[in-house]
DNA sequence: GGCCAGGACACCA
DNA sequence: TGGTGTCATGGC
């Protein structure tokens, strides 16, 4: 399981090369990018931060403060809006309140700082674990629907694991670096949008020798 | 006009 | 514990 996570890995790596994903900004605003990209395309993510870049707002703060109908006009290119207007408050509150800022939050061991996020109302296990990887360089693997698919055409998952169950299989069997954390999860979201949508384009897939979608069908599937 | 996107939560059986 | 409805915008 160890090779063939790692060989996966390797090919789309080579394949799609180095992500980088979220290479500028402050740990706190990754955050805010994690929170705001729940169930949301990333365009529209931007179109948001930018917003809020422009009113000044991305500080704990001021997003603290902001009028709640102020805050849900400026991040309302993201999508539920009001939900993640009042999740960004509870969020910028707490660590405040709790810590100051969130390098203190994430300076805990992981698990800790893991078992607060997920207290925290509106993030949920990937939004904690992208805060923590991505925000805080820390090696906890970030697991999405496009995982689950991934890999279950692979036959490695069956669908009916839980969030933590596909959590623990990739830390257990990969080695414990953020760096290599940061690019899996990257490569698992590009490649699974150029090739493994409802409607799959299965040309040039990488990943074409070991999907059981592709074999299911005798390696005969409709290529688009 | 429908599908999809870098989820989470409340509610119910 | 697991399934379902809800939240909402914007690109294709």
């Amino acid at each position: 399981m160890t090779e063939t996570l790692l060989n996966i890995y390797h090919r789309l790596d080579k394949t799609y090369g180095d992500l980088n994903w979220w290479p500028a900004g402050s740990p706190f605003e990754v955050a805010i990018g994690a929170i705001l990209t729940q169930n949301t395309n990333w365009q529209n993510v931007e179109k948001a931060i930018i917003n809020l870049q422009a009113a000044d707002a991305l500080s704990l703060q001021k997003l603290s403060n902001f009028e709640p109908v102020e805050l849900e006009q400026l991040i309302r290119p993201s999508g539920y809006f009001r939900q993640k207007a009042e999740r960004l408050q509870l969020f910028c509150r707490y660590l405040l309140a709790q810590h100051g800022n969130l390098e203190i939050l994430l300076q805990q061991p992981m698990s800790a700082a893991r078992v607060e996020l997920l207290g925290l109302k509106g993030i949920g296990p990937e939004t904690a674990d992208s805060i923590l990887l991505y925000a805080g360089q820390i090696p906890s693997f970030v697991v999405d629907a496009y995982t689950r698919r991934i890999f279950g055409r692979f036959g490695l998952l069956n669908g009916s694991e839980s969030y933590d169950d596909v959590r623990q299989l990739f830390m257990q069997k990969l080695p414990q670096q953020a760096s290599l954390f940061n690019q899996y999860h990257a490569l698992i979201v590009q490649h699974a949008k150029i090739h493994c949508l409802k409607k799959p384009r299965c040309l040039n897939c990488p990943l074409s020798s070991d999907c059981r979608y592709l074999l299911d069908q005798n390696k005969s599937a409709e290529l688009v």
